[in-house]
DNA sequence: GAAGATAGTAATTAATTACTCACTTATTAA
DNA sequence: TTAATAAGTGAGTAATTAATTACTATCTTC
């Protein structure tokens, strides 16, 4: 439907099937995303998505695979340009807010999978993506309590559980309200409370 | 399955079909849950289940009216029990940690029905929920701010959305780890930042 | 420009699913 | 006891869906 370009060499359609699954998923339940619905997007037949993919289970791993690649390595460049640890949290936050304001299908779609009973290969990709994910907020986290800029008593493995918390609170809420602007301007208010719960007291 | 009691009255009988639907979904994705299951769980026909409910759609609306019924009376309850408002912003906490652990199929029927495309009666009964429970959160917090209990800076929108995304981000870790205790410990610790976050300063 | 490889088509299949309905069984009230 | 109402059965249906396959079109490379 949107690119109508055909014969594409098998990486990119690949890459192009992962991103009409994103987009899709941004309107419709992920859950409800079907193979012909996927290929019509990409104006295909829907017998040519397993040229390319084995099956559907597939399609949804290379999915986790793009999200968890782009997520941290988001993650990792917030993190690195940041002056200190808890500039480095803000910058995470943030940019992670970002990201899922303008792919409002990727949150759907890791909501989805861990809901899945059993484990899956696209579900074991998310899982091992918020691992390491609050790997680095741990660390983060570590890093501030020794420079003073965190408070110490504070737990760390709570600290990082209430940062993704906060982020999913903030993508629940914007499964309701559908609106980016909004989810960014309350992104910026609700840090401030998390900041406050974190910081060490000066 | 379950339960081989047969020729229930409708009232009953309805009662015992919302309780299937969340016993299965603790297990599995309430979007797999198909009306054969619910039978089967019950030990019926999968055309007895259509006597009682006009559609499937008629069963999950009624699971949602039962699950906001019950969380909200939780919640109220244990507001009126406690002390002060930042007392009942604990036991608030606290209940509803304590509720969707002793029923991991509620939080997760909550989640995929907000996944939902467009409106469904079920949704909109989330949707519903979730604005209640919302409110009940801001006026405690309004309270707290009067009172001195917590810091009047803060803003009440975000410090209700950061309360509702705590509890979501225990949740979704007690999809990976699905250990019940485990959840209820760690919610102590991650509502002590919380709190760090919003009390006032003394 | 021909040959081989790659990408896509279109029709089909088997399995699943929500829902229907004519009929049977159980319960209740007169 | 009997009649009427309610609850449940079990076989069926139409629609949907992931996956298969024989065939065709397009691209690449020697």
């Amino acid at each position: 439907m949107r690119t109508p370009t055909k014969n594409l060499p098998a990486d990119e359609r690949k890459a192009v099937t992962v991103q009409a699954v994103i987009n899709l998923a941004a309107e419709q339940n992920p859950n409800d995303i079907t193979t012909s619905a996927i290929a019509k997007y990409m104006g295909l037949t829907q017998g040519a998505l397993f040229r390319h993919f084995i099956s559907k289970e597939a399609i949804w791993q290379s999915v986790m695979e793009w999200v968890a690649d782009c997520l941290l390595t988001r993650v990792d460049n917030a993190a690195e340009t940041a002056p200190s640890p808890l500039a480095a949290l803000e910058a995470i936050f943030m940019t992670h807010i970002d990201f899922v304001s303008h792919h409002p299908g990727v949150p759907r779609m890791l909501l989805a999978e861990l809901q899945r009973a059993g484990t899956t290969p696209a579900k074991e990709m998310v899982q091992t993506l918020l691992k390491r994910y609050e790997e680095r907020l741990c660390s983060l986290i570590e890093q501030g309590k020794s420079c003073g800029e965190l408070e110490p008593t504070v737990a760390t493995a709570s600290a990082a559980t209430l940062f993704i918390g906060t982020i999913q609170g903030l993508v629940i809420r914007s499964l309701l309200t559908e609106n980016p602007k909004k989810t960014q301007s309350d992104a910026v208010a609700v840090f401030a409370v998390y900041h406050r719960g974190v910081r060490s007291k000066q």
